[in-house]
DNA sequence: TTTT
DNA sequence: TTTT
């Protein structure tokens, strides 16, 4: 089985951070990819990708990228399903970015370090977990919530009324 | 702007073929790529990766390709959004195959052509409306099909009663 | 069979272009890629990754790219293997570009064409003789140039007085 | 910077699997990978691609690989040079695999783990010596061995007669 | 809900 | 709605 995933493109909006219960964060954004080609109307259309990555890259991405920065994205294709407002259930398919390369260039924005890898280093946690590992152990009122995603980081979640340990990530 | 995808997985069910009502293919599957690291509970989840081909490959694809069989596929991420039935906007994230690879050994499953790569041909209309052109440019009463796919197919629209220049390809 | 290769990276000196006695462009061009690690010494070192691309992206290279150019490349590893002055094999490793991305903001540079991506178009003779179709059939003194390409373009064979037909590509 | 390469391909022949002085595994493979178009003669051709990796994914791809094994390798392209025997640099162009796939199926060939994944582990020290570490630091009498690879794994060093900390490896 |  |  393989799956790798390969993006540059520009930042739709500003990237999102937020942390776990646990205290890891997570970044998440939409990359704008503009087609090679132009569609019938001679229009050159753009594919919208959500990407999210995890821990020290994830504030990177958040600290470095804003809306309209140009990133690369070195990742894997990912999918989830989470529980509709509607009681229907909702798959979701994105990038989780292993690392994500910062290719605005120097000065031009406020970032300071161009070309920068945003990389997961090597003194995290072992890979076995990546995904899980953000929502901890203890307090499993959702057990469901270490198995799988179970909210949308796209979705906006910002403004519902969550308790920490509802959190998505 | 860079935007490409290589999987290995399987098929979770037999593609599915259609046609444009100008007559061309398109095939749509979906793949269970294994994941590389175990969760929390120690099982190796998967992702469930939805792919669409056209064209000549399509028809490979349906011939060749059937549930449980191994494939290949190096393409693009692709977005799109169609209006749902209850009138909202629903986003798909999807991958575009270029090409896709049957990775089944010979003799094994019906498929006689092992490691065959599916291509595009050199001999199709220019890649630059290779998502328009299916639709024709006549009969446009819903001209918007022109420029995004209107429907999921994935979403089993087989079942509804649409005529020749509904279908969502 | 699968071979897909993307690099980001910086021209190292200008691209090279040339053209086969048929007429068809062909442009070398050498990429340093900053590798995301460093090494025991605390150095980040770059791998240098030869790079080829035929017909119009060749001249998109040749026109918008130079010495110090951030490129993106997508494209296949390719070997060939030529008889060096000393009469033994040399085998080549390089990475035959479909796409090039030039990634150099607007402005910066000559470039005019910020983030234009130079892909092959559609209007090009049939894939399956990419690689021989620029020397053509006719006047095939040496016709093994017709199955594998004989010289090394960045072996610098400039100097060396060579006949059309000699031409490496 | 980015740098990215996925392979899908036929061992030419069994594995080496060699040790550093310090105990580290390293494997190098070389992959036939069929182009999905043909040449004038409307041959198929292959490229030929030497691959390397290091530490336990070495020693699965020892284990569980061999002539004419169908592998699939993610992973970076990687150059170095060193002195050859005629005093001259001789330049390098490899691929260094970060996960390999073992695409046989069960049974055919002695490979009991069908489509495992030969993933470098979480266990390992930090990805930024992932080059060096293999020759530790003690007894650094050829002290650029520990920048670069000065031998070529491709070239068949095992005949020459090398002690210990002269191993490339 | 989209970027230059 | 998921494959071996």
């Amino acid at each position: 089985m393989m799956n790798r995933v390969i993006l540059v493109g520009r930042l739709t909006k500003d990237p999102e951070l937020r942390y776990t219960p646990n205290g890891v964060a997570v970044a998440s954004f939409t990359l704008a990819v503009n087609r090679s080609f132009t569609n019938q109307q001679g229009e050159r259309e753009a594919d919208f990708i959500n990407c999210v990555v995890w821990r020290r890259p994830a504030e990177n991405v958040a600290n470095f990228l804003k809306k309209g920065s140009l990133a690369g994205v070195d990742g894997r294709i990912q999918t989830r399903s989470y529980e509709g407002q509607d009681g229907k259930r909702v798959y979701v398919t994105e990038v989780m970015a292993e690392s994500v390369q910062f290719l605005e260039p120097k000065g031009q924005s406020q970032g300071q370090s161009q070309g920068q890898n945003f990389d997961r280093g090597g003194n995290y946690p072992s890979r076995s977990n990546e995904q899980d590992s953000p929502f901890g152990n203890q307090n499993q009122r959702q057990p469901q919530r270490n198995t799988r995603l179970d909210e949308d980081p796209f979705a906006g979640g910002g403004q519902i009324d969550i308790s920490d340990d509802d959190l998505p990530f």
